[in-house]
DNA sequence: CATGAATGAGGCTTCATTCAT
DNA sequence: AATGAATGAAGCCTCATTCAT
C-alpha cells in the first residue's frame, strides 16, 4: 500500500535514535488524544510535545490514525491480558465474578480515556469501529464460555441466551466504568464492585448470600 | 427590536417564513448530524441539505453547538416522555420491567443516532455532558425509585445500592441499545428484550419464571 | 445617478413619520461612527441603535457612506459659523485671537470626534478628502486673511508668507484639540487657550504683554 | 521547540530563508498599508505581493496588527534618531530650530504614510494609541527641555508654559507634514520650512531678523 | 412606510502534508 | 535521522445588499 521509496512508516527503526523518537511520538500522542480528543489533537501539538521538529512525526507515521490504530492494538492486548482471571480454579463463581469485575475496573482505570478515543472515532470509522469490536468480542466470548460452563453444570439456566447475556452484562460493567472515569460518574469503590458483581451472579440466578455484602461501608 | 442580521440564537423568527427556515435548518441539521457525526457536518452541509443560502444558518443560530443543544433539549423531553410507562397498575414486576426495556428500545431506535452524537460531544465539551448526565438521570432516578419501591415490599433485598444498582442496570440497557442500533450489534429483537428483562429481574432477586422465556427462538 | 424608481435615498421624506425615521437614523449612525468608528459601524448596529428594522436603513440611504457625507457637511457649517467672531470690533488683536481660539476649542470639544471619523476615512477616500480639505481651507482662509490684515497695518512683517503661516498656525490649533479631545492629551483648559493664543500671536510678531498670562494656574 | 506549524509571533525565525521570507513579508506588509490602508490591506495581498503562500503568513504572524507594530516599533527608532541634531553646537536659537525642522521634514517624507496609519489604527486601538503617544513624547520632551533651557537663558519668558508651548508647535510642525506628505497640501519646500521655523522662533519670542527670511518668494 | 428574511461573496484562520536542507 | 519552511485547500463567520410582504 505505502510507496517502497516512502520512510518507512509504522515500521520499526533500525537504531536506537530512531526508536527513541519513535516511542516519544506513541507517548506524546497518547497523551495528548487523552487529553483533547483525536479529532481535537494537531500533528504540531504532537511533535511539540515530544519535543521534536514538525516534520519528524511524518518520518514515522503517515497520518493520526496510524499512531491510533497502534496505540489500541497494545492497549487492546494489554487490556485482555490483564483482565485473564490467574488461578481461577479456587473460588466458587460468585468469587470469580468479583475478581473478573475487580480486575476490570482496574484495567479500565488505566485506558479508559484511551477507550474513549477509541470511541469517539469508531463511530464514524469502520476500520476502528472493527477494532473496537473485536476487542469486545474478547471479552464477551470470555464471558459467553463462562455462562455455557455454569449451564452446563446447571447453576444457571439452560434457556437463558448465552450470547446476549454476555453482551448484557459486559456491557453493563463496561458502560459502568466508562461512565465512572470518564464522566464523573463515581460512588464507593468497593460499593460498586459488589453490586455490580451481586447484579452479575443474581442475573444469572446465581444466589448470593447476604454475608457476601456484608462489608459494605 | 432584536438586531437585525444578527443571530436570534434560539428565539422564534417573527414571521411564519422564518419559522419554516428554522424548522428546515433544524431538520437538516439532525439528519447531517446523524449521518455523518455533528464534527463532520459542515455548516455549508446544512444550508445545502436545506436548500438555503450559507448565510441563512447564521440568521438564525450562532453555531452548530446551538443547534444541538435545541435539538437534544426536544430530544430528550420526547425520550422521557416517550418510555413512561403508562398503565403500570396491571402485570406484576417482571411485567413491568419488561413494558419499561420494550419501550425503551423502540424510543432508542428512534434516537440512537443522536444519543451517539451527542455522546461524541460530551467528551470533550462540559456543557454537552451536563446535558447528558441530566437526561441520564432522569432514567435513573425512575430506577431508582423503583428498585426502592421493591425493595420496601420485600421483592429485593435492602442491602442492595439502589442507586448504583439502578446505574448499572440502566446503564447496561442503555449500552445494549446504543450498540445495536449504531454498531450493528443486533440479535433477534425479541430474544434481547426478553433477556435484557430476565437478567434486570433475576439480578434484583425477582424470579422468573420458565415459562415466561420459553417462547424464545 | 440614483435610480427614478428606487426609494428617494437621500432625499427629504414627504410625511412627518418618515422624518423622524430618517432622523433617528442619522443621530444613530452619528452616535455609533463616533463610538466605534466609521468602519467598525454595522448597517445592523445603526437599525438597531434607532430600533429600526434592518431594511428601514435602506428606505433612506444608500450606503454608511452618504449618512457620513451629510453629517459631515451639516457639521462643517455649524463649525464654520460656530467659530465666526461675533463683534470683533472691539479688542486688540491678542484679545481677538483668544477668542478665536477660545470658541474653536469649545466647537472642537463638540464636533472631535467626527473630525476623527472623517480623518479615518479621508486617508483612504477622495471625496472625503476633498470634504475635508474644503472645510479646512474655510478656517485657513480666514486665518490668512487675517494675517495679511494684520501685515497691512503693519503688525506683522511682510515678509511672513501668510498661506503658509495660516496653515501651520491653523493646523496648530486644530491638532492640537484634536490630541486633547480625541487622544486625551489634555493640560489645564485656561493654560491650554492662553498658550495657543500667546504662541500664535508671538509668531506673527505681535508682542503680548506680561500680563495677560498672569492668571496662569 | 517551538510550536511547529504555529506563528511564532515575532520570534526570530532560525533559518536564513525563513528570515528572507519574514523580512518579505514585512517589506510587503509595509508597501500596502501604505498603499492601501491598514484595514484595506488583506492578508493575501500581503502574501502574494511577497509571493509566498497565502498560510505563509501565519507561519510568522499572529495578525497584521503585530506585523504594523513591529513596523511601526522599528520606524520610530529610526524617526528619533534621524531626527537628532547632530553638532548643535555652532549656530544660534533660530539655526537649531531651523535644522530640527529640516530634519523632520525629511524623515517625515519617508515616514509619512506609515505615521498615516498608525494613525488610522490609533484611534480605534487603544495599544497602537500608546505607541504613537510614546513616539510623540519622545519628540516633545525634547522640544520641551529646549525650551525650557531658553528660558533658563532668558531668551523665552519664563511665564510661558513649556510643556504646553512644546507639544503645541511640535503638534504644529507635525500636523504640517502630513498634511503635505498624506494629502497633498504643498507649498515651495525651502518657503514652507523657513516659515515653520519663523513662526516656531517668533512664538518663542526669540526675535527673527529679517534677512533671514529675504528669500521667501 | 416599514419589515426582516435571504443571499453569497469576501476575508480570516487552521492545519495536514510536502519538500528542500 | 531530523528539521522547519512553505503550501493551499477547507471551513468559518460577517455583513452589505436585495427582495418579498
Amino acid at each position: 500500500m505505502s510507496a517502497p521509496n516512502r520512510p518507512s512508516s509504522g515500521l520499526a527503526p533500525s537504531t536506537a535514535r530512531g526508536r527513541r523518537t519513535r516511542a516519544a511520538l506513541i507517548e506524546a500522542s497518547r497523551d495528548l488524544f487523552e487529553e483533547r480528543g483525536f479529532r481535537e489533537t494537531r500533528i504540531a501539538d504532537i511533535a511539540e510535545r515530544a519535543k521534536l521538529a514538525y516534520g519528524t512525526f511524518y518520518h514515522y507515521f503517515e497520518s493520526k490514525e496510524v499512531v491510533l490504530n497502534e496505540l489500541f492494538t497494545s492497549v487492546a492486548g494489554e487490556m485482555f491480558n490483564a483482565s485473564q482471571l490467574r488461578d481461577s480454579a479456587n473460588g466458587d463463581a460468585v468469587a470469580k465474578i468479583d475478581a473478573v469485575n475487580r480486575q476490570y475496573f482496574a484495567v479500565a482505570e488505566r485506558n479508559a480515556w484511551l477507550i474513549a478515543v477509541i470511541d469517539e472515532v469508531a463511530v464514524r470509522d469502520d476500520s476502528f469501529r472493527q477494532l473496537k469490536l473485536q476487542l469486545r468480542d474478547l471479552f464477551l466470548r470470555r464471558n459467553e464460555a463462562n455462562i455455557k460452563k455454569l449451564q452446563e453444570s446447571g447453576a444457571v439456566e439452560a434457556t437463558v441466551n448465552a450470547k446476549i447475556a454476555a453482551a448484557a452484562l459486559g456491557g453493563m460493567v463496561e458502560h459502568f466504568t466508562q461512565m465512572w472515569f470518564i464522566h464523573g460518574v463515581t460512588f464507593d469503590r468497593e460499593d460498586a464492585i459488589h453490586t455490580l458483581t451481586f447484579l452479575w451472579a443474581q442475573a444469572l440466578g446465581i444466589a448470593v448470600h447476604d454475608n457476601s455484602m456484608n462489608f459494605l461501608p
